[in-house]
DNA sequence: AGTTTTTAATTAAACGATTGATTAATTTTT
DNA sequence: AAAAATTAATCAATCGTTTAATTAAAAACT
């Protein structure tokens, strides 16, 4: 691995940890393994590090649901798709995530920008599957389907944001246990997919 | 107002705005219109600023739900307190529950413990009324009572940490609406009421 | 009631430490 | 030999915090 690579792993792992602010470069090329100069030859500055992060994390994410909208199946099997491939990448990776979800509520930061426009394309995506489900009977007729979207994510932040708090809170032991483990995402695939089920079918 | 509260307003906002580590002292004692040195003479430092304000802010909602368990109600009708208390308080004290959720995702933050305690005793008790609602029969027997609550929270929490987002996924032009109308507060409280109505009740 | 004393609140200035970033020299690769 | 990558040292700026001096308020005393 290179050394603007390894700067990219130890910027994903600390600014998810401590947050961008919280983050020092210093800190940062010592988690990397490189000269502190690294960052400013790479990626010119911090702040563009940050920036250059988040959009090349993001972008194989991007349009995944766009391919959903015209697929020849049910609106439910899209959600299911939908849910199943949300839980999916949060799971795999959190830590981008956590920034993610983390960054959407300041309105200054140098990433805002970015997430928003990731974010409100899947969104809008997603609402026009759930319409299509209205037209077509599939689904009660006064569902909110610019809501359910929010719930989904919501519900994923909350178990990945906090694994330790996720884990105590199903009752289990946090050192035999992980939020990560298959079962326990399947439990949550299965669990969103029942709950927005009944909301949105008949 | 004396020096204190206004410290503690402004950093609740500003925090709230650009995290922990992102509002320098000086900003911060700029915003309440005190001298600088007031920080360290009233609480200590600025970490210790951090654990009064969570400490003090979130003293006034705890055991809240508490209270709801030995009602006389039925459980979906404490679930429908529930809701509303928890869409209430957070659309009242926002930048508070900006920072409580986003500090969630930071193991070391120097709030993290505070937070924890304060979410996991709300958590304990909604997961005890919907067992409750099981073992009467009035909810679902299969129902996941452990993931309800942050489902609740988390979609309440997507929709206040970034209003413009919000209000533009809504439709709505961000200059005339606020995602803080009692118009939308009371969209909410209904949406989630039928969201968790329909995946708990038989 | 008026004066003095004591405490509390507030201020400007300065402290050392850390921050993000740059430099110029050196090593490695092409 | 030229270009790219890496290094240690250094830059000014900002950070959180402290100091010592000053003002305001409260308490004590005659």
């Amino acid at each position: 691995m290179d050394a603007r690579q390894k700067i990219l792993v130890a910027a994903e792992k600390l600014f998810a940890e401590h947050g961008f602010e919280g983050t020092s470069t210093r800190t940062l090329s010592q988690e990397a393994g490189v000269n502190l100069a690294m960052i400013s030859y790479y990626f010119g500055s911090k702040e563009d590090l940050y920036k250059t992060l988040v959009t090349e994390r993001t972008a194989p994410f991007r349009d995944a649901i766009e391919s959903f909208v015209s697929l020849e199946t049910t609106a439910w099997q899209k959600m299911e798709l939908i849910i199943d491939g949300y839980v999916d990448r949060m799971f795999e990776s959190s830590s981008l995530h956590k920034i993610i979800y983390r960054e959407l509520s300041m309105d200054n930061s140098p990433i805002y920008e970015i997430i928003v426009n990731h974010i409100s394309k899947n969104m809008q995506n997603v609402r026009r599957i759930i319409e299509m489900g209205i037209e077509s009977g599939e689904f009660k007729p006064d569902v909110e389907s610019q809501l359910v979207m929010p719930t989904i994510t919501g519900t994923i932040v909350q178990v990945i944001k906090s694994p330790t708090l996720s884990i105590s809170l199903l009752g289990l032991d946090p050192k035999t246990n992980s939020i990560f483990d298959e079962k326990h995402k399947n439990h949550l695939k299965k669990y969103l997919k029942s709950l927005i089920k009944s909301y949105l079918l008949n």
